[in-house]
DNA sequence: ACAAGGATGACAAGCGATTGCCAAAAATTG
DNA sequence: CAATTTTTGGCAATCGCTTGTCATCCTTGT
């Protein structure tokens, strides 16, 4: 892949001349910490050596670890002390066999690298932690077929799942939800608990943002056509600006990519509308490049509106107006739904729908509408 | 969280009238699904059941699917055939338990939000799954104790490890080397195998750039004092700037996020520089937000260059300079070695040291020096 | 046609925990 | 102080799969 003796060394030198000595060194070092571990047979320590080392059997060890109350208050400590002493990790392997339980939840994403995912991502990750779960984290690369794949392949590590705007249909996500405990996160119509994000509500400020500003023509510029919250959107917008009686037009579909920004931008100005409601920040951001290029002024000649406040939108050009939400709680709320159902002893109400609030966040890109 | 039913009927109304009813048909629905799984009497079929099915013992459906030869061909399709009837998925828990491997690896990175994390993520997941690997993300919110802490919790349920950008001391990394297979980013002097991103090739770039556009006050805005990248850019800062007898300055440590921009731009302009060498770009983007604010032009006044090339770089006001570097591709580059080391049989020459290389990306927060 | 050898598949012993069941010990009660 | 209840901790059976060992069967070579 990379060229290498000549340019490692002079890079080595560059960084650190005494690195290869240094390495020889620590390899040494490991060579005898390797040999030490090899000394006791099983290289890890196993709840039996616990045992052995407390004096009592490995169920008792078992309990004292996992169901405090059911083991004596001194016998415990005895216990852990002897745990701590081998540094005893259970294996999670092992605890998972014999109970069924993985302590595993996978959060599916259609795409790691889109930033409103990230948000999400570390919401449940937290959560996730907070309650001792591990996270899985899976990208379906926007692919029905993929997601359908993992949810299968899964079910067996993950005690549940997380579809953060999935592109099931509705039979299939239908299926889904009966075989394993999920909750969705933006896809409403479902069996499955959802959290969904308030975006119509949100289309309506924009609307009316773009209203005050004198704007008649209006476009909408779509998402990704398998998206719910790309239809739930639209069916928003067509009804609000039918209402007020804005002259509206729609493009797209598009993917959700600042890549996709370039055509999604020229159908735009195409349509001759002076502002654009945008599926997402991402194809926003990626017509307001193209724009720039064509010399077209935002938001003098054209006002656009994004729609997440993803990261980079306030520092963009210009910064964007877009609807925002709380979308790292969205990620939250979904694990302490999914949770309450995986553990209902614990679990308070188990809502079936939560749904998150959105404002619009006005910032460079729309003004008032040109005059013809 | 949210306030709920008043607001959630109305919500329902716009987005789907008949949710709610829907909502309970389907839930009947499941019921019924529910039903009919519990006829089966252990859900989720296993090896048992496929080797019932074919007709053969569990090991040999064990060989059939694992190890390919190892069982006649025709008896095999056989197997495959009762193992796709029943829709049988191996329990990656039980597989662990008895062959000691759990075909999955951990990525520790200092903060998920970071975009440049996200290409590492990527690289890594992608070149995971491609192996048959599980990803396990671990965010260690820049704590080497949370490091130290994931590595030693972990080390039952993962069979190996990357750690990009490490925050451990050497005695740490070395001593995590030794119990475990695992592979570093950027971070070379250690026992393990590293993918280091060649930054410091790049800082001569960037300074013979400047140069050539006329600094000779050039300051570097450090990023966090445990980073070992940071180290080594300053020390290859250092270097060069006095081979080129430059004036020099340096600011910092700073957290690496935009919002340490503000305080990184101030301490940076208090210094009379006429250009900076910011850690990263986030920290830069953060800078280039701030000067703004107090009307020092980009690159008129203050010449800006970021480093990795992140999600925004080529989007913000004005678009980064920065030196960018293949960085997925170093995720998956410590993927494959770090799986060559797991599987000693496929794996070719394992590598020790891996050296992504580095490029300036010029773009407009970098311009001629002002004149005095 | 027979012995040697390789291919194939079954048996059974774990892997490291959890957990139902039960007996011994301790605490409570009358 | 005996009887009863409650604690406490051990035994052993699983969980679902892998793998070492070994018997069987089918090829071959002679």
């Amino acid at each position: 892949m990379t060229s290498d003796c000549q340019k490692l060394s002079s890079v080595l030198q560059l960084w650190d001349k005494s690195l290869v000595v240094e390495g020889l060194r620590q390899m040494r070092n490991t060579q005898t910490m390797a040999e030490l571990q090899l000394q006791s047979p099983g290289k890890q320590p196993t709840i039996r050596d616990v045992a052995e080392l407390a004096g009592v059997a490995t169920s008792t060890v078992s309990r004292a670890l996992t169901k405090p109350g059911r083991v004596n208050h001194v016998t415990r400590e005895r216990i852990e002390e002897a745990a701590a002493k081998l540094n005893y990790i259970p294996s999670s392997q092992a605890r998972g066999l014999s109970s069924g339980r993985t302590q595993t939840v996978a959060v599916l994403v259609p795409d790691i690298t889109n930033p409103f995912y990230f948000d999400i991502i570390r919401g449940t990750q937290h959560q996730l932690k907070a309650a001792g779960y591990t996270q899985l984290l899976v990208d379906t690369e926007e692919s029905a077929e993929m997601e359908a794949d993992a949810l299968q392949k899964m079910r067996r590590s993950a005690d549940g799942f997380i579809l953060a705007a999935s592109r099931l249909t509705d039979e299939q996500l239908t299926e889904a939800a009966a075989q394993q405990p999920l909750v969705t996160i933006n896809r409403a119509p479902a069996i499955a608990p959802t959290v969904v994000i308030d975006t119509p509500s949100a289309i309506i400020q924009a609307l009316e943002h773009l209203v005050s500003l004198g704007h008649t023509r209006i476009c909408f510029v779509g998402g990704p056509a398998t998206s719910w919250s790309n239809a739930k959107r639209w069916q928003a917008f067509q009804v609000e600006t039918k209402e007020r009686e804005l002259t509206t037009s729609r493009v797209g579909p598009f993917a959700p990519k600042t890549t996709s920004g370039a055509a999604a931008a020229d159908a735009a100005v195409h349509t001759g509308a002076t502002a654009c409601i945008v599926f997402n920040d991402l194809l926003a951001i990626g017509m307001l490049q193209r724009l720039r290029e064509r010399g077209i002024r935002v938001p003098e000649d054209m006002s656009i509106v994004g729609c997440d406040d993803i990261f980079g939108a306030d520092f963009c050009n210009p910064p964007l107006t877009t609807m925002a939400s709380p979308i790292e709680q969205a990620g939250r709320v979904a694990v302490s739904m999914l949770l309450s159902r995986l553990n209902p002893q614990y679990g308070g109400t188990s809502r079936r729908l939560a749904v998150m609030p959105t404002h619009l966040t006005v910032r460079a890109s729309t003004g008032p509408a040109p005059e013809r």
